[in-house]
This record gives C-alpha cells, structure tokens and sequence, in this order.
DNA sequence: AATAATATTTAGTTTTAAATAAAATTTTTC
DNA sequence: GAAAAATTTTATTTAAAACTAAATATTATT
C-alpha cells in the first residue's frame, strides 16, 4: 500500500498540475517541507512510475499516477458528504476526518457508500467527485470577487482550508447551492454587496475569494 | 497520535493478560515478531505509562492503557457491526476493514455511529462493545467442543480470525443467536452431532472449536 | 544443588520513510 | 554575461520498528 505521505504528495500534483507540469517549489510551498524533501519524493514516485520527473524542469503525473490520484481525491469526496449527510457530521469538521480516513478506506467501502448516497456528482463544499472509472467532471467557476456587477450566481463550492471561515458561511447561509445577486463591487479591492433571500449582505474581498460561484443556471452543471 | 503498532500492542497485551500478566513470548507468538521486539516495545510502553512492566516478570496493562485498549476494541466493534448492518459488508470482510480503520476514526466518529445504532451492546460475532466510559459486559461462552450432550444452547460468538471458515459457518447457518441442541458427541476429540432448525448437522472438532456458546436463555447476558 | 532447558533482555545492526542543511549546479532574469 | 532564484546533490538526521547474536535470568530436571 501507498503510505500516507506518498498519497498526499501525489493529491498535491494533481491539484497543481492544471497549468502543466509542476514545480518543485510550488509542491514544497504547498506541503511546508523543504525543496530538497520533494527532490527526494519526487524520484520516488518516479521509480514507481507514478509520475514522469525530468530535472530541473518539474513533474508531471503519469496515467498510473493520475488513476492513483483521482482514487484518493473519490475517497475524500464521498467521505465528506457521507459524514455530513449520513453521520451528522457538522460541514466544518468533515475535512479534516476526511483527509484521514481518505487514505485508509477500502475500494469497497468507497463503493458501498457510494451506492447508499446514489452516485452523487458533487460534495458537501460543490467539489466534483470522480467516478470509479476516473472521470472528473469539469465545471467553470471563478471567485465571487472577481464577478462584474449585476451577475446572477450560485455559489458553487467553497474553498475548504480554513474550517473557522467554513463555519462563519455556514451560519450566515453561503452555502453551496445558494443563488446571489451582486449588487455593488467596492473599489480596490473593497467589500462585495449581495442580495440573497430578499437581504443584503456585505461580504468582504478576502473572504469573496473562497467563495466560488457559476452563472445561474436551474441545473447544477455536469 | 499512537502509533498503528503500538495500538495494536495494546490490543494483544489486553486480549492476553486476563490470566495477570502477559509474558513476552506470548505476545512474540500472538503477533509474530521476535521476542527482543516485544522487549523493546515494552519499555516503550512502559514509558508512556501505558503498562507496567518488570523485567523477566511480564506486563500488565495500567489503567491507562486499559482505557485506550478498550477505546480501540470499541471502535473495532462498532465498526463491524456498522460496516455489516449499515454498509452491507458481509461477516467475513468486516474484520478486516475494522482491524485497518479502528486505528483512524475519531471519536466522533464511534460516536455518531453509535448513536445510529442505538447503543448496540454485541458485534456481528458476538463480542460486547465496550461502552464510551469504557465498561466490558462480560457473559461466560465456551467452545462448542467442551458442552455436554444434551444441552440446550445458543450461539454467542464466533472465532473471527480464519475468514474462509467465518464464510463456511455463515454458509452453514451457524451464527451468533441460532439455537442448538446437542445430540451426540463423539469419543477421542471426534464430530459434535447438533440440531437446528430440524435438520441434523455434524460438526468437526477442529470447527467446534471456533463456535462459543452459552447456555440457552431468551435474551442475551449483559 | 547442579545442570540443562527455556525465557528474556541487552547490545548492536538493519531497514524504511521521511525529513533536513549546506554546497553545488542549473535555469532564469535583468 | 553576471546576479538571483530555483533545483538538485551530498551527507546527515530522526524515528519507528524490526532483527540477530550474545548474555543473563528463570524454571525444570535429575
């Protein structure tokens, strides 16, 4: 089995590779170890063909690697909408049980709790959950401070690294799922006005920044 | 956090120390490692004030320790008995997924499902659940081999270590809470003769031996 | 009680995983 | 093309967990 470090390192790549191949420095930023460690893990898991690793230039993951990666970033996604929506779990405490229990479940739990929730497509934070067979469904999305003025949106997902910020959403109802009307966009970086169920709500540019939305559509988009 | 081994340590030290101390050799032979091993684990342990040991004496759990085996044993329990009832695992997995996972669920988690199942107080082999306080009930059960021709008994547990024989008794009906008579015991560690359901069945000795039973009552011993 | 057999501990190594700092090298930038 | 930044190499470090072989303690046997 994969130990938990080489799991993490491999989940790492994949949330960084969108703009081709990954840097050491970014992979070391993001894990908070020195340049020299990743060096090291990264032939690593070029020996396990994981990944394709050329000097100097950065990594890439490999098919193998990538069916690996997708694999972990499933678990993680259906444990947390299992734990919110089966277990109780409040939404600010399902990614840290997540992120544990992500890299110790089986295949088989994997797929029993998908079968009980039916195949869902997105988690409790609107983050897309691959199918058994790799397939990630895309969709676009921006931070809501980036959005223009007059926009009718829906807050898609949220990002999930700062669980105090989560519960904050949480109580003022920014949830996923929720449709908002921006209504005013302070200068330089100022706050953002939204009306949401009939209210408006003054929402700050650091914290617009986590908040993810889609332009308005009936359906959540595949 | 402790580690994987050395709560699975804790495990075997509480499994084997109900007759007073535990022996190095024991748990050298419970978990296959070589006697210096478990010496050197010990004195970890005993470090960590999770036992008290004396050299060349053996070890015994301190209370400490007793807490955090039966923290363990706890989330064991319940998580066969969730992974069977609730995720449809069948009796032969669930063993397996609840010796890797008991090491890494919260105490929410064991919480939560056991608040879904109503404080259940037995797993699917029979074993009791310890409580959160960390209270054991204990029945009295004996291996299906030591009865006495006659008697009326009941299935209180299954030997859960061989999984090709747990799948060959589920196969065969014979599972915690069935009920038996005893009809004939043959001489020389021969086959049991049982009746159940109206059928006849002949068990051998070596398979008796994994079946512990109590005597029979209608509801089962706290 | 002496000896043999067994159990246990000690001492010294080994393995593996993961990390590090400092020095050397390559790449990028100005 | 030199300086700055990024990356790799080299050589160590830490930690957990295991091992073998030798030494010692305990228990059993005669």
């Amino acid at each position: 089995m994969l130990s938990r470090s080489v799991q993490d390192y491999l989940k790492t790549i994949f949330k960084l590779q969108e703009g081709g191949a990954v840097s050491t420095t970014e992979i070391s930023k993001e894990l908070k170890v020195s340049g020299a460690s990743v060096t090291g893990m990264l032939k690593r898991l070029s020996a396990m063909e994981l990944v394709d690793y050329n000097s100097y230039k950065g990594v890439k993951l490999t098919e193998k690697g990538k069916v690996v990666s997708l694999e972990i970033i499933r678990h993680h996604r259906l444990l947390e909408l299992y734990l919110k929506d089966h277990l109780e779990f409040s939404l600010e405490k399902v990614h840290e049980e997540a992120c544990r229990l992500e890299h110790y479940i089986s295949e088989e739990f994997a797929d029993k709790i998908d079968d009980i929730m039916g195949h869902p497509q997105f988690d409790p934070h609107g983050h897309p959950i691959p199918t058994k067979s790799g397939v990630l469904s895309e969709f676009e999305d921006k931070p809501l401070n980036e959005v223009e003025v007059g926009a009718n949106i829906q807050i898609k997902r949220l990002s999930d690294t700062d669980s105090e910020l989560l519960a904050y959403l949480e109580e003022m109802g920014l949830m996923p799922g929720v449709q908002l009307t921006v209504l005013e966009k302070a200068p330089f970086n100022g706050p953002v006005t939204v009306k949401f169920a009939n209210e408006e709500k003054i929402i700050g540019n650091e914290i617009a920044k986590n908040i993810f939305v889609i332009m308005n559509c009936d359906e959540i988009p595949e």
